[in-house]
DNA sequence: GAACTCTGACCGAACGTTCAGTCAGGAAAA
DNA sequence: TTTTCCTGACTGAACGTTCGGTCAGAGTTC
């Protein structure tokens, strides 16, 4: 069978990932994407009634399809009783990135994370708790399991460590590959080269001394750690 | 004698630095920016010529005080003919952003610059390129002489993830701050926790056998690198 | 009186949104 | 089979509001 041909509600879903990833959300505006999908204005609000509305489901709907991947390779680590390997386990947060970015539309998700992350904006902030927290707490769970006689905090700050250096990775490097043309593109070297950096510090925090990498507050109440795992960023 | 009262001038760039940073170039009005600092809105354009000439001046004036810092506490490390510390490299870096934190304003300069970073915009991309690469190229190679016998390329990588790092530390637990009023607060320790992972990490590179973490492109050419550090956040 | 700081009234353009209505096509009624 | 009805996709023209920016002139300082 036939690729099934775009809809107009898709083609206006695409062109709005888009420009809101390159503007922002008051930056791109209603008869912006309406122009860049070849469609009246009215249709972009016939089919999701707000601004808003349509920022968000721009935003579900690729979060969606990101996070069955990622919890596809998370939940297998969990489940077994046997102790997960730290590689895979960041593996298995890199890996949907990289795949992303193969399809159309990709690198601009990553620059409209990038924009949620540091936007304190309330519609932002209930967007970012309801689609990426979930994945964000698995992901802790996984790596703590991992590394049980590591010190706690380290690992939840390498934990963040890792996901703000896979974002900068992702909008930063779509910058450079955009510049550059073809070579220098983002491959799967880089996913190998974070992921190693990553396990190389993780695996080093065990072998010093199980202290605090801190001179100073070693050891943070447990609320206020799960508190920064709730805000933790994809 | 009394410290100076603020000027109508430095009113609005101080509310335009906290409103651009919540909200946006496009989010936050110039007539927000007025009501905020208590002026008309024509004194804005009066004193900034235009709205873009009001967010680059904010932008500048705090770059400024913070580049001051930065090239104070690098020089000495580049000048001397020994080998520099790797922390003290690190803290370099981070250090100016822990002390301008807590001036008022400090907070919302972290979330400006983290939407700037992201940001395709030309006019955004000038700001990034003639304010923070200068500081970045300065990083970078007090980086690689501390650890001449490194794979330069991980180097490079380390210093964009302990960048991307420390950006994500300023303002995600700028929000967290926030939300969670005066204990939770970002301090000295946290300053220390993040140089000594991140210096653990790099003198690690060394010790794995001098090859480049990835499996795939072990040997990224200069000219690459040198447009990687060129693109380098602050 | 020259220079600087500041103000309120105003402008055209662009904004998000509304709405009456067109149109193709499928179900129901004749 | 033909006619009627209905619905969901879609459109063009407008709505009221807010936007960045202008300008003549008032107030203040030197």
């Amino acid at each position: 069978m036939p690729a099934k041909l775009p809809t107009k509600r898709s083609t206006i879903l695409l062109r709005a990932e888009e420009l809101f990833a390159d503007f922002g959300l008051h930056g791109a505006s209603i008869r912006d994407i309406a122009e860049a999908a070849g469609v009246p204005p009215a249709l972009v609000l016939y089919h999701f009634t707000t601004k808003e509305g349509l920022y968000q489901s721009v935003f579900e709907e690729r979060s969606r399809e990101l996070n069955t991947l990622r919890e596809q390779a998370l939940r297998p680590l969990l489940e077994g009783s046997g102790r997960p390997d730290v590689k895979e386990v960041l593996h298995a947060l890199a890996r949907p990135w990289f795949d992303v970015r193969k399809v159309r539309g990709g690198v601009s998700y990553a620059r409209l994370i990038a924009r949620e992350v540091s936007d304190p904006d309330e519609a932002s902030r209930g967007i970012i708790a309801k689609t990426l927290d979930p994945i964000a707490k698995l992901f802790f769970q996984a790596l703590t399991r991992a590394m049980p006689e590591a010190n706690s905090s380290d690992v939840h700050w390498a934990g963040h460590y890792f996901i703000a250096s896979l974002l900068m990775m992702m909008v930063n490097t779509g910058r450079i590959e955009r510049l550059s043309g073809k070579h220098c593109r983002l491959g799967r070297s880089n996913e190998d080269q974070i992921v190693g950096f990553f396990a190389a510090a993780l695996l080093g925090l065990t072998r010093a001394k199980h202290g605090n990498l801190a001179r100073g507050g070693a050891s943070k109440s447990t609320q206020s750690k799960r508190r920064m795992a709730a805000h933790g960023t994809l």
